[in-house]
DNA sequence: CATCAATGGTCTGACATTAGCCCAATAACA
DNA sequence: TGTTATTGGGCTAATGTCAGACCATTGATG
């Protein structure tokens, strides 16, 4: 049925190294990148310019501007033309309903959802653990260590508005410290398959002090150099999360405690 | 200086997302894969016809001839027509000999060897911790808990010629068993970037002694449902190896055991 | 020995992608 | 108010990649 099945009964390795090799063509997986960035929020308000962009991702000029101007047609970007002109970011995160994450989760197809929260748990919880090692090891730096405590201070420091992007700075400056860049984009990747369910969960208060204490546990844990304690506190920090969206997967119409509300009452119906 | 550098004090993170989509052309990364495949012993003797192989890589025929035909003159393949033909593999191992190791350390910058060996142990730790937190919460049915113990099983009674692919089956089941095809393929093409260095290495009792017993560790800690403890242990077993490599890099000159020898007797000059 | 099914070998027309070049618009700045 | 550097907009020729059809070869089988 899908193209991943394979023969039945063969090696899953075979089908693991024998899978496609590229996932679209360049126009898809460039409006793909652009579309994750935009929603991370960390291309600041303008895009590089064309030029260095298309570079940077290796491709094109031509196919680039196509995948710009489908962002733009969507109304992620507004581009302007002439000198301080450029590619403006023009797409907020949509205040976030019920509703919103019942269909994000919908979307999503039931597989892919626990497939992108099982890898994202693996990765992050590794990372955690390799870096705690490195802690131990006594070759954690000063200049490294403070990094991740000032990143956990800014994400507590938080508004709401940034609350979503220093989060994820916080959990990719982990993977990042490891010095891995290999590490670091399989952590950066497992982030965005959740972006969009993410951005549909609302931020309350609770929440955020909830996350709050388990960041300083996570911290706490890696500087002390303890890599199982570190893999502990990111598993029990994400499982907060995933038992909350795997909660929707139980639910394929609208979860029991929500019918009431969400039915009318959601703020974008 | 490289690609990935970016702007001086930029954000890792826009580094990262914006990092080139495509690692190069198409016939270049079915090289590289059917490679991969090849040296990993995982398509048998004889790759599957070209038409089923173009489906599954998503490239067309042409694109997946052109890649044989590269590997056949390379030496890798030996293609025959007609009814009953193919491409036949007539690639086997190197016998391994401690110039090779240097050599193939040595190709592999110094980064990229910590990168891939920090990946490695990341991936395959966090895959061995979701497993054993799977089995915790009751959820590792016994067909899979068989398997497990199936593939440490035939890796402890594997010859010489199989224990490489046998090992690489054992490890690599680990993260299938999670059920998460993206856990799967990051521990896949983790250890697809050292294949080259392991098939270095000799394969000495001793070390296949100490290897299985830490392969024992393991799926006792999976089945027990440890997480912890089954993280702990496949780091310590990859440390082993990662730590043998890692002594190749103090050294960017030859080692001090093989100057006598290799200064003037290895093959290539 | 003839048949035949499976497989590699080849060709064509269409579309995707690229590098490179020049044009057009714009806002800071003198 | 004109200049100018920077940026997006658009073009062309060359190359990469594709789907699909058809040919050539081979060895098992009857």
């Amino acid at each position: 049925m899908s193209i991943a099945e394979g023969k039945l009964g063969e090696s899953p390795r075979l089908t693991t190294v024998l899978r496609p090799v590229r996932a679209g063509n360049a126009f898809e997986e460039t409006v793909e990148r652009l579309l994750q960035a935009i929603k991370l929020g960390i291309v600041g308000e303008k895009l590089p310019p064309e030029r260095e962009l298309a570079a940077r991702l290796g491709i094109s000029r031509v196919t680039l501007r196509e995948a710009i101007r489908a962002l733009q047609e969507a109304g992620y970007l507004d581009v302007r033309r002439g000198r301080y002109g450029g590619a403006f970011v023009t797409y907020a995160p949509p205040e976030p309903g019920s509703e919103d994450l019942r269909r994000a989760v919908a979307d999503m197809g039931t597989g892919e959802l626990t497939d992108a929260l099982t890898f994202r748990m693996a990765v992050e919880c590794g990372a955690a653990r390799v870096l705690a090692a490195t802690a131990l090891a006594g070759e954690l730096g000063e200049e490294r260590r403070g990094e991740l405590r000032r990143r956990l201070a800014e994400v507590n420091a938080a508004g709401p508005d940034d609350y979503r992007r220093l989060d994820t700075a916080f959990h990719l400056c982990i993977a990042e410290l490891t010095g891995s860049p290999l590490l670091a984009t399989a952590c950066a990747d497992a982030r965005l398959r959740v972006t969009d369910l993410l951005n549909a969960i609302p931020i309350l208060q609770r929440n955020i002090e909830h996350a709050a204490a388990q960041h300083e546990a996570i911290v706490a844990a890696v500087l002390a150099g303890d890599p199982d304690a570190a893999a502990r506190a990111v598993a029990e920090h994400l499982e907060g999360t995933a038992a909350l969206l795997r909660g929707f997967l139980a639910q394929p119409s609208r979860p029991a405690v929500l019918t009431t509300e969400a039915g009318h009452g959601a703020p974008r119906g």
